[in-house]
DNA sequence: AAATATTTTTAGATTTGTCTAAAATAATTT
DNA sequence: AAATTATTTTAGACAAATCTAAAAATATTT
């Protein structure tokens, strides 16, 4: 099957917003995350459907299929790869990768992935936290919670970020916050749902929801 | 100025088919070299014209401009710094790059590319003996001329080939030829062309046209 | 259960890159 | 210099991806 970029990135969000095929998805919630009118979206589906990677009911959103849910792990896997070689080995920043891999991420060469895979020594997480899909589109990382849902006293390890946009990834710098840093939970405000962590440094720092609500952690 | 991937791929066919700019470039020999329709050509040169990427006459072909070389001299760069990249960093063989270089070259980012050409250690010549050109689009390499004229007697080390067709590329290497091997010619047949080389093991080559005509020397 | 609001689809355009067939221009041959 | 051939352009069409505006279906409120 041959799929314009364009439909990858449908596939790629129908999958992300379907979370990982385990609900129905909307038409508006598409054009949303898509930046495109709803319009275009029906009609888009049309077509994903006609190429069976959506299961479509007129009127009653899409679900992605097998073949979807495999299309968009393969460009999540070449996406996710190419963000560990632009940090791993060109020295990006966090905050760089993912314009650029978004870009990087329809570049069709099989033989090109499974090189870069053995280069990159067969990365399990991207610098994000995410977790690369392997060939087959498994995926091999222990479940991860939102912080926010951590209660008071719970010691756990920050493992991923659920927002990579570059601006929540500096405020996460300036705070001293990176992946696999370790904290107990000192307080949560019920007021604002402020939190406040110690962490394995001895430093204290204080969170809002806005943040809390988008790191990923694993308690320990 | 945001051009398509298939207007940078035009720019660059006008700008190799016009010898960097140092002829006219006719719609036939465009339409051959990029597979499409005589009628397409005539269509894109206008948008190409109209962006002023080309000069161009009604009936009387197409000249590159300024600014439509330096177009070109970016794809080029970051086609062959790529093709560097897969042959020294992933082990790609010298045969299988072309295709992915042809997509990656329109990868938009400055950064990749500054940060690739420094990863690689700023790379004068791509795996094929061709240069790549600075940022700046300068081209810091010696001239080199097609084996074939070489006269009886000259010695001469292979710098780059013409043709970087898998075909190609795969009987220079049944033939043990590679760049930087140093030879003298030993014979030159008027007939058909053909050359007998003595390689610098000891061995003792023969060549058709086919070969000579594509490989690039520079004499020593 | 109506009325109203929201969501989704359809209708009809537009832009990009392509095509074939026909017309126009230029080049070559007689 | 005409006639013929080759090259190039135009005319008109199509598929992909998008849009706005209007219509249809569904969901929510009264
Ligand atoms: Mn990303
Ligand atoms: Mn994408
Ligand atoms: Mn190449
Ligand atoms: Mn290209």
């Amino acid at each position: 099957m041959n799929l314009s970029f364009t439909e990858e990135n449908y596939i790629k969000a129908i999958y992300h917003l379907s979370d990982a095929g385990n609900k129905a998805v909307n038409t508006n919630t598409i054009a949303d995350e898509m930046n495109t009118a709803a319009a275009s979206v029906s009609d888009m589906i049309r077509k994903l459907s006609d190429k069976d990677m959506i299961v479509y009911k007129k009127y009653h959103g899409v679900n992605i299929s097998d073949q979807g849910k495999s299309v968009a792990l393969q460009v999540i896997r070449k996406h996710r790869l190419w963000e560990v070689f632009l940090v791993e080995k060109l020295n990006f920043h966090w905050d760089e990768v993912h314009d650029v891999a978004e870009q990087l991420e329809h570049i069709r060469s099989p033989l090109l992935i499974k090189r870069l895979d053995d280069f990159l020594e067969h990365p399990k997480i991207d610098p994000h936290g995410d977790p690369i899909p392997d060939e087959n589109g498994n995926i091999s990382i222990g479940p991860q919670y939102p912080l926010l849902d951590m209660k008071i006293g719970t010691n756990g390890v920050i493992t991923a970020v659920e927002n990579s946009t570059s601006k929540f990834l500096k405020h996460l710098d300036n705070k001293g916050i990176r992946l696999g840093i370790k904290f107990v939970i000192k307080d949560h405000d019920e007021f604002d749902d402020s939190m406040q962590l110690e962490l394995e440094t001895g430093e204290s720092i204080f969170l809002s929801k806005q943040v809390s609500e988008n790191l990923l952690v694993r308690q320990i």
